[in-house]
DNA sequence: CCACCCGCCGGTAACGGTACCATCGGCGGC
DNA sequence: GCCGCCGATGGTACCGTTACCGGCGGGTGG
């Protein structure tokens, strides 16, 4: 006698194995007097099956309760029904709307999401990559456009389609979704500018994207003859504190700066607050122009002029594009760019 | 003939289609020279197999990409190594935190998180059940301890570990890590009234457990002896325009309050904003107390006093209990509590 | 009246791993 | 020297579903 350590249970032995209680299509094909096809056909492709078929197969399904394996036919079929999202953080507002309206619109559809959080790192980044690309995803989702060798070489290997998102590139892996940061910026110095506002200034974090929307505003200052911008960048991911701490730290060396661009919205709250304190009136004296158009925004006091991003848009966007390529549909266009709006409110 | 319904593009968009060429265990075996069970072992128990055929496959493994088919694994094993998890809403501050903290630590343990929104409407939780359910993960985490009794009838047959977050109860549907919402209210009401502040109110929100939050902080005036509080309600989920609105209406009605309650911290900022805008001094005049410590609590002005909940904590015991429970350790306790501070800053 | 097509259905064979033995040297103990 | 045990490895079946194909009955056109 090999193994059977465990003390054996008294009663009978006859019972064939430990089935793990779960009912199968067999299980519901025999209960319901059809073929085990049929009943996969009356779940998947109800309208290809006669209504009395139907019928029958649906009352045996809740009869016993089966729930369709999707592991088991995600093998059979190489269709996981499943799209991954790589995002560098769930804390803080920016990317929490995108996720929000890229879970519904999959579900909507009949697909899940699952999520994983890279940090602001590339190392990171390509670990969960191998993780994800295991279970075979429909489709994944990145968070900007600039990744690493070894990532685009696993997902182009995958052969799984990609949307990169926030930002955008005439090169993605394979399709991108998002707007452009330069013209963001460019847009937001303008309107400084046409709203009089002359001696500038920029708080911005320090990483990738946020990097791009500062020099973007550096450059088309220069553009517009105006001084050279000063600048004060943050540790992404951007805080509250580092508004406060950058108008402090920008008055005390330019005390005549008149607009500010914060390049998030949270730096713009930390700003408008920290302007409170030491009263400076927003935006007679100061104007402030914030990024995101999270949803405090249109609240604040002054209620925040701010770029808003369409993030529920983005997000249905990005499902539509894997949906219709994982379905077979032609996707025509690989860059998709959603553009932007300044919203108007108090504070510029 | 595949049914090639979509007028096919003469060219263009070739994107990712091809899959069948995907690399196998028994690729990778043929190459190390060993079989295919040698591979899935240096694969998942590399602690078992010798340093030299470790070597060997490994080398296989890295010449040709191989990535070891989740769905495959987990449909033989029995074992998803994927955690599901419902929340209510990802806007908002509330549950980043520990959807964040859930994320990493599972991800630390190699499990992986899959995530539903369900909104505050059970039939929606109950639709995302059934469909989180037929991919068989390994753990369900579920947010708050109501739930349909459908819900309970679907996560009992599966036989999947449940963890409930988000609050407490004595019944849980297996397992429960959270906290008393009851004792919150109780401890911010006795804290008011040991700051000296008589006249009290309540801004909160209209789901399940603000509402317990409301009526608990409402029991612990009376058995203090206040006057009843005033009560201001908003749709779930709470915004910072319920605190401006909840401020005006409560003053209109009692203008002579001196303690408040926000039953979330994005209420209490509206509340902050709109004192400041009508010139009521915080805490002098008015003492705010809110709920949740979101991240820019700290530096708002006043700083906001507010009960923390240690949403990471909440995460990594959940992960914990899951994947202990999944790889077949004891997990002694069915109900923890995490408990809750209260931050003492300057708003109270 | 037969050939053909079409709608519906069932049988069979995968999909890519891993559980569960069986096998096979080598080695210590008697 | 033989037995039994153990570590390492391989073979086979099977997890639950769906792709694929073949069969069957009935309507229809020739």
């Amino acid at each position: 006698m090999p193994s059977s350590k465990s003390e054996s249970a008294p009663k009978a032995i006859a019972g064939p194995k430990r089935r793990s209680t779960s009912v199968t299509v067999h299980d519901v094909a025999r209960i319901a007097g059809v073929s085990a096809m049929t009943v996969s056909r009356a779940v998947n492709t109800p309208d290809g099956v006669p209504e009395a078929t139907l019928a029958k197969v649906q009352q045996a399904i809740a009869k016993t309760g089966y729930v369709p394996n999707l592991l088991a036919g995600g093998l059979r079929s190489n269709k996981s029904r499943l799209v991954a999202a790589l995002i560098p953080t769930l804390v803080g507002p920016v990317f929490s709307e995108i996720v929000q309206a890229l879970t519904v619109a999959l579900s909507e559809r009949g697909y899940q999401l699952m999520l994983g959080q890279s940090g602001y790192a590339d190392s990171r980044e390509d670990d969960l990559l191998g993780a994800i690309i295991g279970r075979r995803p429909d489709g994944i989702v990145l968070t900007g456009v600039s990744h690493s060798a070894e990532a685009r070489r696993m997902l182009m290997a995958a052969g799984i389609p990609v949307v990169e998102t926030w930002d955008l590139t005439p090169t993605p892996i394979d399709m991108v979704v998002g707007f452009s940061h330069t013209a963001v910026a460019e847009a937001v110095c303008r309107r400084l500018h046409a709203g009089g506002r002359r001696r500038l200034a920029v708080i911005g974090a320090d990483d990738e994207r946020a990097l791009r929307r500062t020099a973007a505003f550096l450059a088309a200052a220069r553009t517009l003859r105006l001084p050279k911008p000063a600048v004060y960048q943050v540790a992404a991911p951007a805080k509250l504190v580092g508004g406060r701490s950058g108008l402090r730290a920008l008055l005390a060396q330019n005390p005549d700066i008149d607009g500010v661009f914060c390049s998030s919205d949270l730096l713009a709250l930390g700003l408008l607050t920290e302007a409170l304190v030491v009263g400076i009136k927003v935006p007679d004296r100061l104007a402030v122009i914030g990024f995101g158009d999270v949803y405090f925004a249109r609240d604040l006091h002054p209620a925040l002029t701010t770029v808003r991003i369409d993030g529920a848009r983005m997000g249905e966007e990005t499902a539509r594009c894997i949906v219709d390529r994982v379905e077979g549909r032609a996707v025509p266009e690989r860059v998709i760019d959603i553009g932007f709006t300044i919203v108007e409110r108090a504070s510029a």
